[in-house]
RNA sequence: GUGGGCGUAGCUCAGUUGGUUAGAGCAUCGGUUUGUGGUACCGAAGGUCGCGGGUUCGAGCCCCGUUGCCCACCCCA
């Protein structure tokens, strides 16, 4: 009986050999800059307790609690309500942040060693509806900086994230922009404005806003500053503006957030639309972009979270942060023709054999495999032919592995002991014995 | 959740107003050539035209349904 043939899941992709290329540069490149401002790598589990989640997002999360991939728990039989079963369920992590802050209350960082700066790399999970940029499945890059409240701290994570697209080679036109979302104190009395702000907007029935924004008002009125329609920009002017509001140290942390953000190069942009729903969030908020990809222009962002820890039932700790999703990232790559193939030649040569045996007869081929697996050990990588090919064919295939260094057994009799080999940058045969054939092609690799 | 576009070989695509046995390039496989910078030539293999139904003497092409993919909106932790 004929059944469907197998297929990846929606919104997830296999990653072949040759599009590992890029994953890697951009994985080396993370971790470099990364290590470069003395962050080190953590690696939580892909997977979490619901509710680890469901306090990270908070209020959002009965908007976003369809876009998990949550699986249950297994419960002895009978033993719990199917509630219950629903609690205690896992998740796969949507985002790092959470798992970060959990490993970090968990591992008592709080209390012995307040300060870590920490980066991760590696998949995250969440159950939209894929469309260009956004996958099921996708890779994050971020810094999680945890135990300090200095301005200097927030410019050296975006600082890492600017270096990071800078490396791969975006240009000058990378754009940092930054805006404060207050403390929360500041946000309610900035969030009770907003709503008598734009209340008569929405009072009549009179479609002066969007229908998106009609539901903005009541979910997240937040989102109305960043509304694309340019009816509801021009509805925006006047709004009241957070720092009006703010408290004096938050003021102060933000300016000295430019500052710093200058003595490092990178001026920084301010952006009011940018914002930060959750209630943990504080000062800090920021995004990189890089203009010349018009209306996919973000490539980052981040923020500082000083509430996030004690959320996480730990000590309060300031922390502060970004994300990279990579998926994007590559997106930005293949627009703007990088990276250059130069930087990706050594990870190219690195899949490459440097040595191709090849068998100029059936008999020659054990003594050959034999070889092959002693210059393998040397430290060497070397292919062998598997198929039986033809010496033509096999040839040919040398020629395409892109090895350096062919070798052939002399076929004088059974029982030789002497190799032919070929180093492409010279092109002279050699005779060497089969003894030193190793010895032999790491000397001219040196 | 809403809306739009597209499914022909492994890949990129042709395929005339519906008309014999559905084509090309690349890739693959075999061979010849070239004692060597991935050449050139010859040949082979590879497709129930996404799937199901309908219209028709006849459907890759028209209609309906379905499914998959893509894109946009929503959301964006």
């Amino acid at each position: 009986m004929a059944s469907e043939p197998f297929r990846n899941a929606r919104g997830t992709r296999d990653l072949f050999p040759d599009d590992l290329l890029l994953i890697h540069h951009l994985e080396r490149t993370a971790v470099a800059v990364a290590r470069a401002a003395s962050y080190q790598e953590i690696r939580t589990p892909l997977f979490e307790e619901t509710r680890l989640f469901q306090r990270y997002l908070g209020e959002a999360s009965d908007v976003v609690e369809k876009e998990m991939f949550t699986v249950p728990r297994r419960l002895a039989e009978g033993s719990a309500a199917p509630s219950e079963q629903q609690s205690s369920s896992f998740t796969f992590r949507p985002e790092g942040t959470a798992s970060v802050a959990r490993a970090y209350v968990q591992g008592g960082f709080a209390k012995r060693a307040p300060l870590q700066k920490w980066f991760y790399v590696g998949p995250m999970f969440r159950y939209e509806r894929p469309q260009k940029g956004r996958e099921r499945q996708f890779t994050q890059f971020g810094v999680e900086a945890f135990g300090a409240q200095s301005p200097t701290l927030d410019a050296e994570v975006i600082a890492i994230a600017v270096e990071f697209f800078k490396r791969l080679g975006f240009g000058a036109e990378l754009e940092v922009r930054l805006n404060s979302m207050g403390d929360p104190s500041d946000r309610e009395l900035w969030r009770v404005a907003l709503r008598s702000f734009f209340a008569p907007q929405f009072a009549t029935d009179a479609a002066v806003r969007c229908a998106d924004c009609r539901d903005r008002f009541e979910r997240n009125i937040l989102r109305l500053l960043d509304c694309k329609v340019a009816q509801c920009q021009e509805l925006n002017v006047g709004a009241p503006d957070l720092f009006e509001l703010m408290n004096a140290e938050a003021t102060a942390h933000h300016q000295q957030v430019g500052a710093a953000l200058l003595a490092l190069g990178f001026p920084a942009i301010e952006d009011r639309s940018i914002v930060r729903g959750l209630d943990y969030y504080t000062r800090t908020v920021f995004e990189v972009h890089y203009p010349p990809l018009g209306a996919r222009s973000a490539l980052c962002g981040g923020g500082r979270y000083d509430g996030l820890v004690a959320e996480m039932g730990g000590k309060p700790t300031p922390g502060v942060g970004f994300s990279i999703g990579f998926t994007p990232t590559e997106l930005a790559l293949k627009e703007l023709h990088l990276p250059a193939a130069a930087d990706l030649q050594d990870l190219v040569s690195a899949q490459a054999p440097q040595v191709y045996a090849i068998a100029g007869s059936e008999q020659d081929r054990l003594p050959l495999l034999a070889l092959t697996e002693q210059l393998r050990r040397s430290g060497l990588r070397c292919e062998f032919d598997h198929r039986g090919k033809s010496p033509n064919a096999q040839m040919k295939e040398a020629l395409k592995s892109g090895a350096r260094f062919f070798l052939t057994l002399d076929s004088a009799a059974s029982g030789a002991t002497s190799v032919s080999l070929r180093d492409q940058n010279d092109n002279q045969p050699r005779t060497i014995a089969v003894a030193a054939a190793a010895a032999a092609i790491h000397a001219a690799l040196a």
